[in-house]
RNA sequence: GGGAGAUUAGCUCAGCUGGUUCAGAGCACCUGCCUUACAAGCAGGGGGUCACUGGUUCGAACCCAGUAUCUCCCACCA
């Protein structure tokens, strides 16, 4: 036979790779504008040095199954990818290289960092997209773009400047997140706050000798952060704390270095806390600061961006601030200045991109103003105009837009794009694209000013800050705001992305919409789920618990692996991946390679007859519903049910219900209505699962089963299929059908039948299903020689009901009457127990008058199926007495 | 500290407007089968106090209140 040519399981390693460089050969990914419908999506970019992990596996799996069912349902889809040049992660990757190169970024140039810079953007930025064609990523690679590209920078630079127009960005001193490692500011939505185990310092403060009480020479303080009281300019109490009433306007030293500081009173200090006293670092914490402005304090910096203590500390100048932690505490022990440490926890903020902790540090840096921005974009989502799925981030979304803070946007790095500030010899400055027009500016606004040496701001935007214009920038909307992609692409459908990513993008990209197009970028946000392992734990590099998607691919297929993905991922929830799923996944695809050898394997002949009408009518009922089913799954973004459906309709009903009634014996030829017809199903579930698994699809759809194929009629560009009507009243039919199958085989399995051997059916019909029309089907399916019609019990035989017919499988001496008394007793039980529930609600008037006609319709009919049910039970139940 | 969500079979989850024989699916498990498409398979089967306690209702997995546990987000308590 010829399907003993075709390997019994399906290898996906040969087929992948050659459909995807076919797909790209032919064009399929690629879109231009043109009279369709589009649909687009702007893929989350991903950093340029970065490697494919679990989240890119399923957040691109996603945005690949909806582009290209879309793609196949006629719209022109546009999957538009590309790279963000994350400027903290990629400099600090830049900075560790040279390091081992022996080279300290300071030794280097602006110039000659950024060239290695490039260098490595050039080695490892293409890899992640190279990773992202293997799980068959159908992206326009033609549109692919990069954040820092020149168009792309220049889109930047034009909306800082827009917005400094604006009023909406602006240069001060402010309290910022300072990333010692990366040695720049952060913004908030860059902190990660843990939980951290600390020490809690008692340290006394004595009094100065002017001074001097009676009753105390100390006031006691505690602090986690030691090391900065050579910063403290005051001692705070509260006003109302009666224990310290008596030190009201006197003065302390600072240990160790004795220096004198006051003591203020502050309603802010919490008297519950410690000792209810605190020392007042404004240099050194945002609460400190703002107390420090309240009181006129002065402020001491005591820190280098590195973290080190710098000369103003007086003490332990040039070491480490947690280095200094440790000496400080053993300085005070010695000098007794130390009452004594606790053990305490509490949340201490971490850099997103280097994980160093986080320290608070008044710096000069640029800010984005958020309020005028924040209100459309809140309105977009309140209104419904994007919508978040699932809708439970709206509040979330609410909360944060009600609640934002502006947004530091400068950053001390070099990997990125420079901000657009000219500063002349006297620290004056204008904002201006170019050098050329910063002079022109200068003339402008500082006219008696000198303005030939200016210097630009050695400072370089905040990444999300080209991140957020990505919608628009790809399609050169800032460069050409009227040019025909961004006119024909924007705003965008979907957009696929995690819940972290939120506020530092989703919420930007709408604000920057509005501002830049006066329409949001996109129509709805699908937030995707975190990867985490069996135990909850979110995947990640430094727990070693992330599987890696390629090796996964190399084992269970792309397409097994998609499969797999997306079967753990339910709309809305975090996903428990485990490897298993893609064996499932693989396993799906292998049973369809099989599907496909039978029905490969069947000859035709023309002579025959076609008697598998009703099979052929009912798959067709049965496909519709399902397809109804996915579609109304795929409207809520249910990808994972809208696979399970899917995977069921294949699986069950396609290969283990409809092949089996078709199914012609052992090298018998098959008749060339039902071939046709088959071929022809198979071909619509091709399609149907194509989103899924793109490569087995591509791969079977080009067999000769399917007839001549062009080059461009593939499986990918195939017509996606319309729901039609369905015939639920036969999908219902053939569901009493498998009933009665499954009770057979049922029967078998009690009594040990063999498959083999044939047995002999008789019905009893008190319906009024036509069971001719079923005959064919009952005795293949469960090896029936005869079906015969009878009007009564059969003596000495195993029987079952099914709806209100009965079912004799006759079984000479095979029959324990017994046994058979035990499950009819039992089975009456259960019909009477569930009569008298049925009736109970019926004689109840309160039930009668208020639930609705249908509902108590429906209850009568159940009463009368019982009854009848229960008649036939107890006429079977004396037959066998 | 504030907010959001969750709790249904061993695991991962559906269960939509309270009402159909409603307690489901997939996987896992058990039993029997290498039945010429597929053992990555076939057939059959077992498995649940719907977290707990009350309430509303003719009727609750579903609505309300409280309790417990978990997850996430936000927040400056040293």
């Amino acid at each position: 036979m010829c399907q003993m040519s075709i390997p019994k399981t399906y290898n996906p390693k040969e087929t992948e790779n050659k459909w995807y460089q076919y797909w790209l050969e032919k064009k399929f990914f690629r879109s231009v504008p043109d009279h369709r419908e589009p649909y687009t999506i702007v893929i989350p970019p991903p950093n340029v040095t970065g490697v494919l992990h679990m989240g890119h596996m399923l957040n691109n799996t996603i945005q690949d199954v909806l582009i290209r069912r879309a793609r196949m349902q006629g719209k022109n889809a546009c999957w538009v990818p590309g790279t963000d040049h994350a400027s903290i992660a990629t400099e600090a990757k830049v900075v560790a290289l040279l390091a081992e190169k022996g080279i300290e970024k300071k030794d280097v140039s602006r110039e000659e960092f950024l060239r290695y810079a490039y260098e490595w953007k050039d080695k490892y930025g293409g890899i992640i997209l190279k990773q992202l064609e293997k799980i068959g990523a159908s992206c326009d690679w033609d549109r692919t773009r990069f954040t820092m590209e020149d168009d792309l920078s220049a889109a930047v630079i034009d909306s800082f400047i827009h917005l400094y127009k604006k009023g909406w960005i602006y240069r001060g001193i402010r309290m910022v997140n300072w990333d010692p490692k990366g040695k720049t500011a952060v913004s908030d939505e860059e902190v990660i706050r843990k939980e951290v185990n600390q020490k809690l310092y008692y340290i006394k403060y004595f009094l100065t000798p002017d001074s001097g009480s009676h009753t105390t020479d100390h006031i006691l303080i505690a602090t986690t952060r030691p090391e900065t009281i050579m910063a403290d300019s005051a001692i705070c109490v509260n006003p109302k704390d009666e224990r310290y009433h008596h030190l009201k306007g006197k003065r302390v030293f600072i240990p160790l270095i004795n220096k004198a500081v006051p003591i203020i009173e502050d309603q802010y200090v919490d008297m519950e806390f410690g000792t209810g006293c605190l020392k007042v670092t404004p240099a050194h914490d945002l609460n400190d600061y703002e107390l420090g402005l309240r009181h006129n304090l002065s402020v001491t910096d005591i820190l280098n961006d590195d973290g080190t203590l710098n000369e103003k500390a007086v003490i332990l100048i040039g070491e480490d601030r947690f280095t200094a932690r440790k000496m400080i505490g053993q300085m005070l022990e010695e000098k007794g200045h130390l009452e004594k440490v606790e053990e305490y926890t509490s949340q201490i903020g971490f850099s997103e991109r280097t994980d160093a902790v986080i320290e608070p540090r008044l710096s000069l840096q640029w800010f984005c103003k958020m309020s005028e921005m924040s209100d459309p974009a809140l309105r977009y989502v309140l209104d419904g105009e994007v919508k978040l799925i699932p809708d439970k981030f709206i509040n979330t979304y609410k909360h944060w837009m009600e609640n934002v803070k502006d947004w530091c946007i400068s950053r001390q790095l070099w990997w990125g794009q420079q901000i657009p500030a000219w500063y002349n010899e006297k620290e004056e400055w204008v904002v201006a694209k170019t050098e050329a027009e910063a002079r022109i500016e200068f003339r402008l606004q500082h006219p008696v000013s000198p303005s030939d040496n200016l210097r630009q701001d050695e400072d370089v935007m905040d990444t999300w800050f080209s991140s957020w214009l990505w919608p628009i920038s790809v399609f050169d909307g800032f460069k050409d705001p009227d040019n025909a992609d961004i006119n024909y692409y924007y705003p965008t459908n979907d957009l696929v992305t995690a819940p972290e990513i939120l506020f530092f993008w989703v919420a930007r990209m709408i604000m920057a919409g509005h501002e830049f197009r006066g329409e949001a970028p996109f129509k709805n946000v699908y937030l995707t789920g975190i990867v985490r392992d069996k135990q909850g734990r979110k995947m990640s590099k430094s727990l070693g618990n992330s599987p890696d998607p390629i090796d996964l691919i190399d084992r269970y297929g792309a397409d097994g692996v998609r499969v797999g993905m997306l079967l753990c991922s339910p709309a809305g929830n975090d996903l428990m991946f485990d490897e298993a799923y893609c064996e499932q996944g693989r396993n799906f695809a292998n049973k369809i390679w099989n599907a496909f050898r039978l029905v490969k394997g069947w000859e035709v002949d023309p002579g025959l007859e076609n008697n598998n009408e009703q099979a052929i009518r009912w798959f067709d009922a049965a496909f519709n519903q399902a397809l109804l089913e996915i579609e109304d799954n795929y409207k809520q973004y249910r990808l994972s049910e809208s696979l399970m459906r899917t995977y069921k309709l294949v699986w069950d009903d396609f290969c283990a219900w409809y092949l089996e009634m078709i199914k012609p014996a052992f090298q018998q030829p098959v008749d060339q209505v039902t071939f046709s017809t088959t071929v022809a199903y198979f071909e619509k579930i091709l399609t149907l699962l194509h989103p899924f698994m793109p490569f087995l699809t591509e791969e079977l759809w080009h067999e000769d089963l399917f007839g001549e194929r062009t080059e461009l009629d593939c499986c990918i560009v195939a017509a996606y299929p319309m729901p039609q009507k369905t015939d639920t009243l036969l999908v219902k039919e053939v569901d009493t059908i498998k009933q009665i199958v499954s009770e057979i085989r049922n029967i078998r399995n009690l009594k040990q039948i063999s498959p083999k051997d044939s047995l002999t059916l008789d019905i009893k019909v008190n319906s009024s299903l036509d069971y001719e029309k079923y005959r064919n089907i009952i005795m293949r399916l469960a090896n029936i020689s005869t079906v015969q019609f009878t009007e009564i019990k059969i003596a000495g035989a195993a029987s079952f009901i099914a709806g209100k017919d009965e079912f004799f499988i006759p079984l000479a001496n095979n029959i324990d009457a017994r046994v058979e008394q035990d499950r009819l007793i039992k089975e009456l039980d259960y019909l009477k127990g569930f009569l008298s529930t049925v009736e109970a609600k019926l004689s109840n008037q309160r039930f009668i008058q208020n639930a609705k006609v249908e509902i108590v319709d429906n209850e009568r009919r159940k009463k009368e199926d019982a009854l009848s049910k229960i008649k036939i039970l107890e006429e079977s139940l004396s037959a066998l007495m």
